[in-house]
RNA sequence: GACCCCGUAGCUCAAUUGGAUAGAGCAACAGCCUUCUAAGCUGUAGGUUGCGCGUUCGAUUCGCGCCGGGGUCACCA
């Protein structure tokens, strides 16, 4: 808003002083307070190719700008030749009333003209429990649908799994082991075998469905039981965890079904009509190196089967047919490597790769004891998602995951989240929220103001907050949709938990500096109103990050 | 060896995507509750942004070269 109309009076200035077209102008909220609300540097861009200073420049561009004084303060130079703005206070107290009135809906927009968008996350195959890595993905990940649904797109949740592959065959043979020992404790357990307790956990509940039966069974037939039961116990686990997590996929889609449909052999076929497939030691290549890349790839193996790889491109033209516009992968590092191939494989098949936006986010590390704890699924010596869920609780978990920009490994201090789980930041900005609820509540008690009634929210006078601390949370509070937004167009979900840290701050700072509950009726009722509107604000942050808004601590 | 991420205060991390005097939280020190939640607020201290060149009005951010940590380089997923 202010940003519009700065922009007009510049583009009337510009014209005025015979700058040259096409010039990039853009407003920036400065770092430092006290440079004002906007500045821009575009006398600085300019100056060289008017062949002048830029501070003269910008002093020029300054005296052709006509800003109405009721809206802008002040205008001035500095620095190398910044121009900068400062808007009168009641410009922004006077746009809190709108804040109440969207409530709910502050912060949403539909810059996302509802484009049909699928998130693809956690895609962990049921060879066991979360972990904390998987956690963060799936923190990640939904947080990230969340802000494209905030933003107007239209969002698909989905998790993708193999549930035939070589690691499900591992699964197999170790439950089966260790339903074996069970019965004979000297049975050989696989040398790649799971060790995790999970397996035996498994096995216990198969003998009590089946007894000593499949000792005797053939051990193909066997297996497959085990495999079944195990994947079935283990899905369950997944998804019960992703629930207390708050996470819902709505699509679970089986990398079965692309087999059984047919697709594989048709991406292969349709490599090998446009010359990106050949046969080399009895195994079919994709040839990745006539798109950039700088090796072939092994898509089919020798033993017929194919590799990941295939299967993966033959899902993502998949995504592509079901007519999603824009597509969000969610991985872990480890994945890095494939990335490219599918996206070559994508723009092989004559999709635009530039749709596929990839994620990946860094590893967790978890210390204990000031010790890095070394995990590994199959060495049993890993810290379940749950046992961290268990342990901190589900808003903790959750904030802390989305606290680091998703390309920065995690450390996650256990002792810390245990012991000092008071001092989590989540709990800073859940604070706020509690105690604007005990404000109101008193205010209503003292019958200044109902939030429950609407027409207590019409007729306030705003021009009466005019402290610093009031006019600074006012403004910070407006800012919520830009930061949703850039947040959502970057993709770094860490963003929104530091802006809602500061606006937890700025209402810290208002509440120390003010009393909302006072004699003086309208100025009360303007502050009880900022402070709704920072509830406000800080439960829609809170709705987007899947952490809950309490009512009392 | 190649590629990817990271290197910022004692520790964990930010920094509006190239802006002005690099900011928070923990930890340390000094203050603030007879009044709506002290899980809070205020102040002090803490820095050659790993090192070196370069690009330009301007670099934590971009480029190149080193150093250090993590990850990936299968006919595993």
């Amino acid at each position: 808003m202010m940003k519009e109309y700065l922009t007009g009076l510049f583009a009337d200035a510009l014209r005025a002083i015979n700058a040259p077209d096409g010039i990039k102008l853009t407003f920036e909220k400065p770092k430092q307070e006290a440079h004002g609300d906007l500045t821009t540097n575009v006398a600085m861009l300019v100056a060289k190719s008017l062949g002048t200073n830029p501070r003269v420049l910008a002093q020029e561009i300054v005296a052709h700008l006509n800003a109405r004084s009721d809206f802008v303060s002040s205008v001035e130079v500095a620095g190398p030749g910044f121009i900068n703005f400062k808007f009168a206070d009641a410009f922004f107290t006077g746009q809190v009333g709108s804040i109440l009135e969207q409530n709910n809906s502050f912060g949403k927009s539909s810059i996302g003209g509802n484009r049909k968008t699928q998130v693809e996350f956690v895609s962990a195959n049921p060879t066991g429990p979360l972990s904390v890595g998987h956690g963060r993905q799936a923190v990640i990940g939904d947080t990230i649908a969340n802000l494209l649904q905030w933003t107007g797109h239209s969002v698909t949740r989905e998790y993708y799994y193999n549930n035939a592959g070589r690691q499900m065959r591992v699964l197999a043979e170790s439950t089966y082991a260790r339903y074996r020992q069970l019965f004979d404790e000297t049975y050989p357990f696989p040398e790649e075998g799971y060790q995790g307790d999970y397996i035996r956990n498994i096995a216990r509940k198969i003998m009590e469905r089946h007894g000593k039966a499949l000792c005797s069974a053939e051990k193909e037939a066997a297996l497959k039981a085990c495999k079944e039961f195990a994947e079935q116990s283990l899905f369950d686990d997944i998804k019960k965890v992703l629930l207390v997590m708050r996470v819902r996929h709505d699509v679970f889609f089986n990398e079965d079904s692309l087999y059984a449909s047919g697709a594989l052999n048709e991406v292969v076929a349709e490599f090998r009509s446009r010359g990106l497939a050949y046969d080399k030691d009895n195994a079919v290549w994709f040839k990745a190196t006539a798109l950039g890349l700088d090796q072939d790839r092994v898509i089919i193996k020798s033993t017929g089967e194919p590799t990941y790889r295939l299967p993966d491109i033959a899902y993502h033209r998949d995504k592509f047919r079901r007519g999603f516009e824009l597509i969000v992968d969610v991985f872990g590092a480890d994945h890095i490597a494939t990335i490219p191939d599918v996206l070559a494989g994508v723009r092989a098949l004559g999709y635009d790769p530039e749709k596929v936006k990839v994620v990946i986010h860094q590893f967790v590390t978890l210390m204990k004891n000031g010790e890095q704890v070394k995990m590994s699924k199959r060495l049993a010596n890993f810290v379940t998602l749950q046992e961290l869920i268990d342990e901190v609780g589900v808003d903790a978990v959750r904030f802390f995951f989305l606290m680091r920009s998703v390309s920065s490994h995690l450390e996650f201090d256990l002792d810390l989240a245990k012991e000092q789980s008071e001092k989590n930041p989540v709990y800073y900005v859940q604070y706020a929220h509690a105690r604007i609820v005990s404000i109101l509540r008193f205010a209503k008690e003292q019958g200044v103001f109902d939030t429950a009634d609407q027409r207590n929210i019409q007729g306030i006078q705003y021009n009466l907050l005019c402290g610093g601390s009031e006019v600074a949370l006012a403004k910070l509070l407006l800012e919520f949709p830009e930061v949703v937004e850039a947040t959502c167009l970057g993709f770094e979900p860490h963003r929104l938990t530091t802006y809602l840290h500061d606006v937890a701050t700025a209402f810290h700072r208002f509440y120390h500096d003010h009393r909302v509950v006072i004699p003086e009726k309208e100025l009360s009722r303007a502050r009880s109103a900022l402070s709704l509107a920072t509830k406000v604000v800080l439960a829609n942050g809170f709705k987007i990050l899947g952490i809950s808004a309490p009512e009392q601590m």
